[in-house]
DNA sequence: GTATAGCACGAACACCTGTTCGTAGTCAAG
DNA sequence: CTTGACTACGAACAGGTGTTCGTGCTATAC
């Protein structure tokens, strides 16, 4: 991917774009941009739109007509830029994908490093008080329907490495080398894991044969 | 001017607007609000607009692809939630519950009355751009485990009585009068709703038969 | 020089899209 | 019954629109 500079035409175009879109709530066609640019041939915008796209700043529908939008990376740059208070809003990071059949892998550097794009937010009011150790993960493959959880959907955790009662935890079975989400329960001399749907049985594990990742504070399904 | 009062069609196609703007930012075309509201001639639906335009509802401009807008008046019909703190956070009211075998009833003064304990907060930026008529509704039940959606989870949802496909929706099967969260699809002459489970068959059933109560925008799980 | 990549141009194509036209059914008023 | 307003339909047209193609310019690297 090239750079992610613009030339002067594509911040022309995207101003453009912008205000075109203030004032009659559509996005403009390829020959209505050309037209304000001063850009003769539709082929040239759609070059430097495709440009856009690659750096980030647009996207496009293909073969539909005013099939352009802008991202929010194009919109900071007019200045609509969001305040969060800490109060209200929290912003974890989006640490990675759970797949099955590895261990989470969360270094204690993902609190500290993680980009503008890879974040959830989420009301304060919808958390628990705390909001320490909070992370969140993208699933990533059917392996967990059995708890209730999809490919795509997000899951927040808090990292820790022992569990309650009832907990809903993120547990790595060794035996088999694959990542669960199940409710924790203590036996006598062995965890049962019980799934989330209920119609489903519970698994058995002995305690030497866990390793808690962390407990599963909520799931976000967006569609 | 005629009568403020519209048709069943006309409300279909305002819904649909607004639905496919949230969606793609962009207005739909003629062509693609008839495939949507089942009206095979795009005269049908100019003439629609046009109706809608007198009746002040949208905006038109003439010869332009896409020349479309739905005027504040249109815009109230769907309900204005209210936004809190620049717009970071988004207040929904939490409007009741489903249960699988009653209709879901949200009555136009959900959306003025509602208790403050009784509200959801979600993060604007995990939301569609526009947060008109969404509500929130409590899933009381098992009842739509094969929706991949368990009992205490919120469901959040837009107010729309037509779907797009693909999209999840909450209907309401008047066969055996059981509400559930499924994926439409049209097809020939029967609609394919398509369990979030992948494991799990479609059901088929004839479009008189299903009343759409809603699209599903976010399904959230508090553990 | 020569080669390569990035940028730009105009023209043509195939499909999309708003508009218009003629026709027809329904329903209430005369 | 006849009239007229309202709603609805399918077809066709003219122009809009995204895409692709062949061509050529400039600058940098070899």
């Amino acid at each position: 991917m090239a750079k992610a500079e613009l030339s002067k035409r594509q911040k022309n175009i995207l101003t453009y774009i912008d205000s075109y879109m203030d004032d009659s709530g559509r996005p403009p066609t390829i020959r209505e941009i050309g037209k304000a640019t001063d850009i003769s041939s539709t082929s040239v915008v759609n070059y430097n739109l495709n440009k856009l796209r690659e750096k980030g700043y647009v996207m496009r529908d293909a073969e539909v007509s005013r099939g352009l939008r802008l991202t929010e990376k194009a919109q900071k740059l007019f200045g609509s830029v969001r305040v969060t208070l800490e109060e209200t809003l929290v912003r974890l990071p989006l640490a990675g994908n759970i797949v099955a059949g590895e261990p989470i892998e969360v270094g204690n550097d993902a609190f500290a490093t993680y980009d503008e794009d890879d974040a959830v937010e989420i009301a304060a009011s919808m958390l628990p008080p705390r909001h320490d150790n909070l992370y969140a993960l993208r699933v990533s493959g059917d392996s967990m329907i059995d708890a209730m959880v999809n490919d795509g959907d997000i899951v927040i955790l808090r990292k820790q490495e022992t569990a309650n009662e009832g907990d809903m935890v993120a547990a790595w079975l060794m035996d088999d080398g694959t990542t669960t989400l199940k409710h924790f329960h203590a036996e006598k001399d062995r965890v049962r894991l019980q799934p989330a749907n209920r119609t489903m049985d519970p698994i058995y594990v002995e305690p030497d044969a866990l390793q808690i990742q962390g407990k599963v504070v909520m799931v976000i399904r967006q569609t």
